[in-house]
DNA sequence: CGGCGCATCGGTGTATGCAATTATGCCTGA
DNA sequence: TCAGGCATAATTGCATACACCGATGCGCCG
């Protein structure tokens, strides 16, 4: 895992709010919190052995990254997103994707793009071995590359905020017939492209890679036309 | 303003670390605090009449939104975006914005048609009126009902949260010479293509007016094309 | 027998107090 | 005069205590 230098990320030492709030996030993410689960708060302070104080900046910390729902004076909850709200981030999630590929199609050092070849080829392996579990890790850090790649942080910031809320629903897809086969293919279209300095091509193939042609786009907004939004 | 229902958005009653969270994102994007100030807990706390307790909690809430940065046991300071990231932003910001046009293109009712050309209209009369308060205010408006109709609430969280961090940045934009003008003479163009349907015409109207032609675009990919990011 | 009101209870919102860490100023020594 | 170290002070992190609100269950009345 490319994890370049030690101290971009300013975290001297984790506060306990922030220990928690990561714990919390990792349990949801992974799937082992469901959604719907009541987050007491005496509860969790007991069970990570602190007071209710930094249980209650976690889950307000995690709150606005859609982890977790709060209700002023009624608790929280870990955030269940009713069907159309998956479907906005997905289309989201591909576009910003999108954008990233574009982007590092025409930013990407010499370097960066030896390493997104380097983990392109690694994957390979993991096809071959058809072993999900590493595949599905080192997915998370390929689409990374792309993000790093684009040089714009708070795309970055953006994409990994979504695709983290997806992750929990997005768990079982790699799990189908031949999904890794494929999914490698589309990867391999998308550096192509992106070595090519092809932006347009490097987007394309992403949206295509999320699962989202432009016929898609146009049906699911079709499918949305009908006024009222789930939320402000 | 076009608030629509009173409650779709679920706040019975503000708590007392939202009020306070409010107006502080109020003054930060109304330019009353200025970057770098440092937000001392004890003095928010005095000043608002209440205990610490709820200004960490609206500080912490304020976080994640970038409006502020806190730094563990070393206070919390009014955010101050470098260049690098504010024309991250504002690149994000573009792409955020030609996607919703492009899905209101798509997706807008009828109703929904006819309110984007009555804002429109309402804002030509400001022009005339050189009425620019009331034509920044009407503005937001104006690409508000552009996200509601692209009937993407995530997407509309995304952008909207974009547009608040960049206000403070963007106060004085249409104090220049007949901006207010070729604003309109903008959107004129892309409320066209919305109801001739054409998204990919919505989509690069915008981009035009939030200022980022393709050019621009790769000229801003060149100018980042030097490796290291400024955050993770 | 069913609907309504009320009391109890669980839980969150807020206040206050203490401990730990960081920042600041002074003093000492070279 | 300036650099370094130490003590003091200020501020944050965390714990505890109390008050208020919302939810659930029972009993009463119609």
């Amino acid at each position: 895992m490319p994890r370049s230098r030690a101290s971009p990320t300013p975290k001297p030492r984790p506060t306990r709010a922030e220990a928690i709030a990561a714990k919390l996030a990792e349990d949801i993410v992974a799937g082992r919190l469901k959604p719907g689960t009541p987050l007491d708060e005496a509860g969790l302070a007991r069970t990570h052995g602190t007071s209710r104080t930094p249980v209650r900046e976690a889950l307000r910390q995690l709150a606005p990254t859609g982890l977790v729902q709060v209700s002023p004076r009624r608790g929280a909850v870990v955030a269940i997103p009713d069907t159309t709200q998956l479907a906005e981030m997905f289309l989201v999630m591909a576009e910003l994707e999108a954008m990233a590929a574009a982007l590092a199609a025409l930013a990407m050092t010499p370097e960066e793009r030896r390493g997104l070849e380097r983990q392109h080829a690694a994957m390979a392996v993991m096809v071959r071995e058809a072993d999900v579990a590493a595949y599905r890790a080192a997915n998370v850090a390929f689409h990374h590359l792309l993000y790093l790649g684009a040089h714009n942080g708070y795309l970055g910031e953006l994409a990994t905020a979504t695709r983290r809320r997806l992750a929990p629903f997005r768990a079982a897809q790699l799990e189908a017939p031949d999904r890794l086969g494929r999914s490698h293919a589309e990867h391999a279209a998308i550096v192509t492209a992106i070595q090519r300095g092809d932006a347009a091509a490097a987007a394309a193939m992403i949206r295509t890679h999320i699962g989202l042609t432009g016929q898609t786009w146009a049906a699911m907004a079709e499918a949305l036309r009908r006024p009222g939004l789930p939320e402000k």
